[in-house]
Parts: C-alpha cells; sequence; structure tokens
DNA sequence: AAAGCGGGGTG
DNA sequence: CACCCAGCTTT
C-alpha cells in the first residue's frame, strides 16, 4: 500500500474534526489558512469564527476599514497578516470581479498568499493537485525518509518541496493534504511522537534508525536582541493620548501610550534626563511608577517596559508633534498589540468611568 | 540566503 | 529555558 493510501485510511478514523473542513468555499478556506500561518489550531479557531461572523463573503472584508480588521485580529500576532489580507479582499474585489480565485495560480498573486496558502487553497476548494509542505509535513517527510538535509536551508526547502509533489495523491489532493497535516500534528509530533503505535513503523527510516529525535533538522536563526520601553500614561479629562505605531517596526499600526525606546535600561532618574523626555516634556512633569517592569518576549526581541503616570497637568510639550499621537475616550475601539491591552486589564482602575 | 515579524503552548 | 506552530515579505 502507498504512503498516501496508508495516510489516508489512518486520517479517516484519527482525524480532527476543524471548522473550515465543512467547506469549499475559496473565501472561507483562505481565511483560515491566513489564521493558521504560524498559528496553532486551537489559537486560530475562535478568531476564524469571529472573521466569519464580521465578514461572511469577501466584498465584506474589503469595505471595511483597516482598524475594524486589525481590532478583530488583535491578540494574534504577525498583524501583517492581516493588512495583507484586507489588500487581498479589495484585490479580488477590483481585479478578480469578487470571484475568490480556487486555483494556486489565482491565489498566489494575492498579497499574504505563498506557496504553502496557496496550495491549500487550491487543493482543498477545488481539489487541485498542488502539495502543501507546512512544518507538519518537514517534519513528517523529514522522519519517514530519514532526511537530515535542514529544513530551512535553501536546498532543504526544494528538496522537501520535490519529495511532497511525488508522493502527493493526485486523485485526492485535499484529503491527502488535511491528512498528512494532521498526521504531523497528532501523531508524528514534534516532541514525543507516538512512535508506539504508528502505521509507518516498518518503513519509517528515522524509526528504524532510531533517529526520530534527531529529525527534523534545522539551523538556529539570530538571537533576540533586548529593547527598553518606557509608556507614559497621559489623561485629560475623560481622555487618553494614544499613538500609532509606524510601519518598519514591530506592531506596525497599532495603537499604543505615548513612549519612549531607550538602548539600555534606565531608572526613572535618567530617564527624566534623557534627551527624549526633555524634549516632549516639561521640567516640573512628575512621573509615577506603575507596576514593575514588564518583559515581553517576541520570537526575535525581548522588550522590557516600564509605565508612568503624568502626575501633573500640562506635562507635554504639545508644540511638538513628534509623537503621532491623539486622545481618545474610547481606547476599547483602538487596535492595540498585547503589551499594551494585557497592561489595560491588569490595570482597569487607571481608566476613568470604566 | 537571511532577517523581520507575535503570541502562546509544551517538555 | 528552548523549541515549535496549517509562513510570508523584504532586503
Amino acid at each position: 500500500m502507498s504512503f498516501a493510501v496508508k495516510l489516508m485510511n489512518w486520517y479517516r478514523e484519527n482525524g480532527r474534526d476543524l471548522p473550515w473542513r465543512t467547506t469549499h468555499d475559496a473565501y472561507i478556506i483562505w481565511l483560515s489558512e491566513i489564521i493558521l500561518q504560524q498559528t496553532r489550531v486551537e489559537q486560530g479557531i475562535p478568531y476564524f469564527h469571529r472573521f466569519v461572523e464580521a465578514f461572511p463573503i469577501v466584498t465584506k472584508f474589503a469595505e471595511a476599514n483597516e482598524e475594524d480588521i486589525l481590532r478583530l485580529w488583535q491578540g494574534l500576532g504577525y498583524y501583517s497578516r492581516a493588512r495583507n489580507m484586507h489588500k487581498a479582499a479589495k484585490m479580488v474585489v477590483n481585479d478578480f470581479q469578487g470571484i475568490f480565485p480556487n486555483t494556486y495560480e489565482g491565489a498566489i498573486r494575492l498579497p499574504g498568499v505563498g506557496e504553502y496558502t496557496a496550495s491549500a487553497i487550491a487543493s482543498f476548494s477545488s481539489n487541485e493537485a498542488k502539495a502543501v509542505v507546512d512544518g507538519n509535513v518537514y517534519r513528517v517527510l523529514a522522519r519517514y525518509f530519514g532526511i537530515k538535509e535542514p529544513i530551512n536551508s535553501g536546498q532543504g526547502k526544494k528538496m522537501f518541496t520535490e519529495i511532497a509533489r511525488e508522493i502527493l495523491d493526485k486523485e485526492n489532493p485535499g484529503t491527502y493534504n488535511q491528512a498528512i497535516m494532521d498526521f504531523g500534528a497528532l501523531q508524528c509530533k514534534p516532541r514525543n511522537p507516538l512512535c508506539g503505535d504508528c502505521i509507518f513503523r516498518p518503513e519509517c527510516v528515522a524509526f528504524q534508525e532510531g533517529l526520530v529525535g534527531m529529525l527534523p533538522v534545522k539551523l538556529k536563526g539570530k538571537e533576540s536582541r533586548n529593547r527598553y520601553f518606557h509608556y507614559f500614561i497621559v489623561m485629560e479629562h475623560d481622555q487618553m493620548l494614544m499613538s500609532k505605531r509606524e510601519q518598519g517596526d514591530v506592531w506596525a499600526n497599532l495603537y499604543e501610550f505615548p513612549m519612549i525606546e531607550t538602548a539600555d535600561d534606565m531608572s526613572m532618574a535618567d530617564l527624566m534626563a534623557h534627551a527624549d523626555f526633555i524634549r516632549y516634556f516639561e521640567k516640573d512633569t512628575v512621573l509615577k511608577v506603575v507596576g514593575k517592569q514588564v518583559k515581553h518576549v517576541l520570537s526575535h526581541q525581548n522588550i522590557y517596559a516600564h509605565f508612568y503616570i503624568i502626575g501633573n497637568p500640562h506635562a507635554l510639550k504639545k508644540k511638538k508633534k513628534s509623537w503621532n499621537y491623539h486622545y481618545y475616550e474610547k481606547i476599547d475601539k483602538l487596535a492595540k498589540h498585547k503589551l499594551i491591552f494585557s497592561f489595560l486589564e491588569k490595570n482597569e482602575h487607571l481608566i476613568s468611568d470604566k
């Protein structure tokens, strides 16, 4: 029996019941696939339901404004996915007559859709014979065939993609793709895979040669860098000063409190002597520390954040427009990043009339 | 080819 | 703590 047939037999018995598996609507499948990029299924499911409800068809998505989309995306991370989805939806309306592409060649033209996602959309919505290659597939193939080539090298990616193409079931690409990903997620897991009752024990090279724990091989990335953020809570009447982050850094287009970033960690006294602080605030400014330093870990940087309340009115030199700032009464409506909204959750008392 | 981009779960 | 997750874009 072929790899594909054994795999699909396993899938029939053990596959997961996932909400996007009941449709062939390319738009709905696209929604789910973008949400699931670098995101665990359990984490993505509530967002999937939210987006389907808010934007049941692609034209609704295209009509929305970016603020609303980012707010729905809030907390999921990799926010360029949300911004690209908006561009893609508008492209479908303007260039594809509102008909969401259900082919690989059509889907891959959309921003935010790469080889994996285009293959997923095409195979799930129209059964086009394209093989998905995601983290699960890399792992299953590396172990089954005993491949020691790193999965994140150029050579490795080519090799795995080629093998994936060859062993794809061309008659049932949609089911096969679902099956290999479920197999990677449930059976051939990253740690402690369930080799004991695996259907592929006889032919799995990694199992036969005792390499399961070593595969797949992955090259290490760069180390994280440290950054130090100092956030200022500036209240005026019932409003709070918020600023929108720019492109080219983490959390693009999301809102946060106005802040100063420093190269090294800093006490409050040193911060108040810092050139940027003097540029923004009057000499008589009173700062009050809120809570302790917060460490916020991203995959590529560690952010150490301090929060201060401005204790006296008119502390801000308002003529300086260096912050892209606005006062907001209902900051609930703003799309904020995790560091800010988790701070707000813990400090609700800081916000008037909540 | 390498870097940048989030947040959360797991062992 | 390190590693990984239904990856893509930019440099």
